[in-house]
DNA sequence: CCGTAATTTTAATCTGGATTAAAATAATGC
DNA sequence: GCATTATTTTAATCCAGATTAAAATTACGG
């Protein structure tokens, strides 16, 4: 259900798509959808926590087995991707946080500057380890996290290009972090 | 006009962003504004066409000026994001060009695509001539593009985020595309 | 099979904004 | 000043889609 709301979300803009939208791809009624979720924000809500979810698990498991902070970077940038094309996508795009209720908005937004805030610290740890060079680490996360963040914007669910953005995201992305001077 | 409806759509998102908000930031009613736009979606539909148009003007700069591929794209991200952080912000961020009039839809569809294939033909001049490595044209392309996208989504017009984004970013952005190998 | 709970549908409501029409006010050229 | 046009407001509508209530169907343990 999750999937089918992020799904419709990311193709037709949250305006665009009504409860009967999203309750026809599960082969569903508008009203059977209230079965599950007390109102449409709650079903926004539960797509962005799940997004957050599959970004979370990404960067656990690349702080898990990155070597050094260059590498949990890659890691992490590899992983998050081939969550986002692959089995777990689509995940919906948060456009729309402002409307959620103060209470959804809040740990929405929570969730993302833990989020950005544990990223950074690994760029610092990078620094630190002398794997990554020095930078700006705000804006440096900044810069990438935009550009994962608007992956569901443009990617429809095409298996060679899901490949070739896992493949090539995270060397276009990462080249400027290497210490080394190497790509 | 065109400008505070672009902060409303920003701040409060496209849905919590009422007609009567956007002419508040004006000190007019909300039925003033159909005097300048025939209706909310048409609202929207300029304010894409703005944005759309930053982007054009700053490529169109750079193309102008930069010296071979790799020093054109740099000059193009330092002045389109120059132009979205300083005079001509915000900008609006194209969530809900599905929810368009279809016409409005495919020229801003027609607009971006343009765009982005301008932009892939630098970095294809940039190959050819020597200053970018050999790569994944599409993929940087969409690399690149989905991290200046993003950045209306967070930057809210601080003065000191927007001089570092000017100078972080396209460093950041363009690190992997050096053939030298250096950044 | 039966009873109970889980799920879905049908058929209304309900509502926040978008939209409109007419009237009021401001600006501008002469 | 006056006529004309430009702009804004007031005061209603209007309506797509969200939401709800009750009824129908399905699933399932015993």
């Amino acid at each position: 259900m999750l999937r089918a709301a992020a799904r419709c979300f990311n193709e037709k803009g949250y305006s665009g798509s009504s409860l009967k939208d999203v309750a026809a791809i599960l082969g569903l009624t508008d009203a059977a959808l209230y079965y599950y979720v007390r109102n449409k924000e709650e079903l926004v809500y539960l797509c962005y926590l799940r997004a957050a979810d599959v970004g979370r698990e990404a960067l656990d498991r690349a702080v898990r087995t990155g070597s050094n902070g260059l590498d949990t970077v890659r890691r992490y940038l590899r992983y998050h991707l081939a969550a986002m094309t692959g089995e777990d996508g689509p995940v919906a795009i948060m456009s729309e946080i402002p409307s959620l209720r103060p209470e959804h908005r809040d740990r929405i937004l929570e969730i993302s500057r833990r989020h950005s805030a544990r990223f950074e610290d690994v760029l610092e740890s990078g620094i630190e380890d002398g794997s990554i060079a020095p930078c700006d680490v705000r804006m440096t996360g900044n810069a990438i996290m935009g550009s994962l963040n608007w992956v569901p914007k443009w990617f429809r669910g095409d298996a060679d290009i899901a490949t070739r953005v896992v493949a090539e995201f995270p060397t276009i992305l990462s080249a400027g972090l290497d210490a080394s001077g190497r790509r």
